[in-house]
DNA sequence: TCACATTTGTCCGTATGTATC
DNA sequence: AGATACATACGGACAAATGTG
């Protein structure tokens, strides 16, 4: 028979391990722990809270995937809290975009959207310092090339710097994990600079419509940009899966 | 310094279980292992990996923590392949909110971009029977409202049909994490059924503009309502933690 | 109601790998 | 190079939960 009070407490019966990583995240939380702080060893925290060290190492499992803390070994080293927990969103979506085997015309027709948005915010308080960013990573981009070599890590740094500009976090984290997905299809084909190249060209023109002051050109110009994205990997498609 | 972005990570000195869990992962995106689908219990796992147990256990517990699968105890139980990624994205976005790296603000915007477009495809490709089926989505909205009851999960609900009908799976998995992520804080407001109420009137009147085909009014509604909506969480911001 | 089997949860002891000094 | 400190990994054991007969 049941109490009744038992309605009201907790569905499900915490884990230790659970409540382990709960107390370490509201410390974290509290700010009573800042990044760069070093908890104590496994060890420590094993006797600390009066538990086995099987179960400190599973509420560290859930602490760092979480992105709250990173794991060095060696002397010195343990848990270092660490603060990644918009990369780890990233890192979700990409496996529900994963799961969901998105196509490249579904990513293409959200980034469409996205990135007009993401280039409309930055457009409007871009320093010149960050226009310089962008510069930079196309005349890299075009190092690259020179050198007969594909520059798709920076050619999607591009999007993710343009994204970071754009002020909104959000837009950081579906944007990389976008990108994410857009590398994936990448690394399956084979490297092809010429398609690079008219990548790195297209990027430089929209940096030059921005530094233009130009901002119905700049959007125009990226919509084509990935609409020609998509229909040079959409035969692909079929040998992709 | 950290690159901006991971795609292209150094080759970290991956641990045991991590492999594990990647296999496992793998099994799943590759779509050997379905929802529904038993694991062997962790010793089985343990003996097919060659690992031991407890190394199989912190495999499991990214696995879980990641929205892979869930764990069920006792006499039939074991790993089970659940996908319940959306709801790890939404936990991670209240902790990011709480750790003041992410701001309604920013959410909203990013919302913006996003409804925007789903509500333009949706449009263009609404068959009657989708339009009946948000109707009743609305209908039983009202019938909440209407009997003293907050429709908290019919609004959320008429989102999500929303952007299921623009048929793109990156629309679905961006726009149901975000409106999970607001599920979650409106759970936590005290239930007020004159606010749910004008939200089912918005969706609505959203409803009218689209199937009296005025495009434009429609954009304009959601606009109007996304706002809305955000200024109603906004003194939420300071409290949460 | 009761016993029983299965599986996760937890702890301990020990050995190995690794990074730092 | 050697010593130290730490995470990583294995194996064994028992407790607790859960379903079955």
């Amino acid at each position: 028979m049941k109490e009744p009070s038992d309605l009201f407490e907790t569905i499900r019966d915490r884990r230790v391990f659970e409540k382990v990583s709960d107390r370490i995240k509201t410390l974290i939380l509290d700010g009573e722990l800042k990044a760069g702080d070093k908890l104590p060893s496994e060890t420590a925290l094993a006797q600390q809270f009066n538990v086995g060290r099987q179960t400190v190492r599973e509420a560290l499992r859930l602490l760092e995937i979480s992105g709250f803390i990173t794991v060095q070994r060696g002397t010195g080293g343990g848990p270092l809290i660490m603060d990644t927990i918009l990369n780890r969103i990233s890192d979700l979506y990409l496996d529900a975009f994963r799961m969901k085997k998105v196509t490249m015309t579904e990513l293409t027709a959200a980034r469409q959207a996205f990135e007009r948005t993401i280039l409309l915010h930055a457009y409007d308080h871009m320093s010149e310092n960050e226009l310089n960013t962008l510069q930079d990573n196309v005349q890299k981009a075009k190092a690259q090339i020179a050198g007969n070599r594909v520059a798709t890590e920076e050619n999607i740094q591009f999007h993710s710097l343009l994204a970071r500009m754009s002020g909104n976090h959000v837009f950081v984290i579906v944007a990389e994990s976008m990108m994410a997905v857009l590398g994936d299809f990448l690394s399956r084909l084979a490297p092809d600079v010429r398609t690079s190249a008219r990548v790195v060209e297209d990027h430089e023109a929209i940096l030059k419509a921005i530094a233009g002051r130009d901002r119905e050109k700049a959007l125009l110009l990226m919509q084509r940009h990935l609409l020609e994205v998509e229909t040079r990997l959409q035969p692909f498609r079929e040998e992709i899966a």
